[in-house]
DNA sequence: ATATTATACTCGTGAAGACGCATATGAAAG
DNA sequence: CTTTCATATGCGTCTTCACGAGTATAATAT
């Protein structure tokens, strides 16, 4: 469980997903990585029990899964508090924010 | 930081540092682990920040080191709550607490 | 059928680190 | 000075994993 949070990329993927459900290409844009390496790390949080998949049309939109024990619990908590305030996070954050927003508008 | 916790090994040390201050031998046998191995992730954790070190007559007693950040103080918190509860960490733990009252009681 | 889009995977390379074993350091006692 | 005890460090090996580059897959669009 640990390791999935070791890895500053992957505690980025985590941040933004905190956000909201976000699908590969919103967080490769959002992150500015290639996206091999997006869906690398995502497989990883997946076989953590990090995050959830879901494939919806062409896209696969992934979230933070829902806390299996304590310790996942307070790792969640880490994301969305302590996270808050380091800079760079907060700027994927709010570029996060925006696409979540937009997906709330658009018409089906 | 996580990579700090991001192994077994040095879980078992965090958990049992928990309970009060230790020397290396103490963490040996309580955990029943070869000396270099527990000197060698000791290091890794003092370079990290998440122990400290004192020296006193020929031992070097190992305690957990005050949090210096948010995301420090949620890791300890899960070493003194989430962590509770695995039966092997317990019985590590309560063989450490011994060991904190036989330094208490001992006559200088 | 072909092209496009979104996502996943394979392979090679390199670095980090875990472990066992042996050995070094350093202080205190004999 | 040598021994001993507690601790630290080197070395060789093995595994895991991060990354880049390329490619495969699978669904949709033309």
């Amino acid at each position: 469980m640990f390791k999935g949070f070791a890895d500053p990329t992957r505690i980025r993927i985590l941040s933004v997903l905190a956000v909201g459900e976000l699908c590969v290409c919103d967080i490769v844009e959002i992150l500015h990585l290639p996206q091999p390496a997006v869906s690398r790390h995502l497989a990883y949080l997946r076989r953590m029990g990090l995050v959830e998949a879901e494939r919806e049309w062409k896209f696969a939109h992934y979230r933070l899964a829902a806390p299996a024990h304590a310790v996942h619990q307070n790792l969640l908590n880490c994301v969305r508090t302590c996270f808050r305030g380091i800079q760079s996070l907060d700027e994927e954050r709010r570029r996060a924010e925006a696409r979540v927003q937009e997906r709330e508008a658009e018409p089906c």
